[in-house]
DNA sequence: TGCTGATCATCAGTAGCCTGTTTATTAACT
DNA sequence: AGTTAATAAACAGGCTACTGATGATCAGCA
């Protein structure tokens, strides 16, 4: 048997959990948002509610599933977020008199200054992040994720979606 | 104004949401946990639980804490997955003598098969969550996102915690 | 022995993430 | 006009992730 262990092992054996790019992704994605919570507790935000901001300060007046395509964020969390930033105040819901179905999301003026009050502690987020990596490391990390991130995108159960012409 | 725009523009600006590391993280994580359910539909189960039988494949008899900082999972969640799994017959919950608060974890043989028939698919996971780097991208990208989660650990809120010693 | 502090599992409650379905409405086609 | 298909929002239900608290138990120490 061992005789011809080496010729035999073609099967490839999966490496150890610690090695796992998806254990990896996952243990960094608990890191990232740990660090942000952390960074904008005083704000009360989380970084989803973040991302849907951010999406708003852009494309101000869009529907509920297009902020999703765009923060690509499942349609009904998206629409649990929107809830909760409503209820903060961030963001105003509108039913929208050209398409009855439709209800139209603008950013408030406490949503402006939401964010312009937390960009300071978006960028310690990152920098804490990435504290590991140097300069150029980072700019390689990120393309590595964006690479990834963009031609899979359509594996995942919330791609990015574009905004579609109205 | 516009004059001294650029002597003053000292305060650094938070990148676009889709160049934010935090951001990309949580894409590639979505990617990455529905690759692995597309891959392993037929044996119902996730990546999470994965986990957790890889950990146990090792640690037999550990209890539910211990488990949960081998895996970086928090210990509640893993209190679920394991009850989770426990239904699947994976894994067995054996109340300790030694101690009776513990619960120690024992991995089924149904538990042993599932480990062993999964791995064709959890190396197809990792194989098309990096099919857009190449093969020393992807170890330079495996290495910054180990890096990553080992210096930034103990931010994490579920870190990884080692084997204590009993 | 009895007190005190730690520890394991669990519960309650909140948030995120997802699927499939339902309701209301719109668009498209006959 | 009337049927059908498509779409936005919301609902039901399940899994993951976390905090803070509770009950049971154990360990250390007076």
């Amino acid at each position: 048997m061992t005789k011809f262990a080496s010729k035999t092992a073609k099967v490839k054996k999966t490496a150890s959990l610690y090695e796992l790019p998806g254990h990896l992704i996952r243990r960094c994605h608990q890191i990232s948002v740990a660090i942000f919570l952390e960074e904008c507790i005083a704000f009360g935000i989380t970084p989803q509610q973040y991302a849907i901001m951010r999406v708003l300060e852009v494309h101000d007046g869009v529907d509920q599933i297009t902020v999703a395509g765009l923060a690509a964020l499942n349609r009904t969390t998206t629409g649990e977020l929107v809830a909760r930033l409503d209820d903060q105040g961030y963001l105003a819901r509108v039913g929208s008199n050209e398409d009855r179905r439709v209800k139209n999301l603008f950013i408030t003026q406490a949503g402006i200054a939401l964010i312009q009050a937390v960009d300071a502690s978006v960028l310690r987020v990152q920098e804490r992040l990435l504290k590991p990596l140097n300069k150029t490391e980072r700019k390689t990390f990120i393309s590595y994720l964006a690479r990834i991130a963009e031609v899979n995108n359509e594996l995942s159960r919330a791609p990015l979606r574009a905004l579609r012409a109205r």
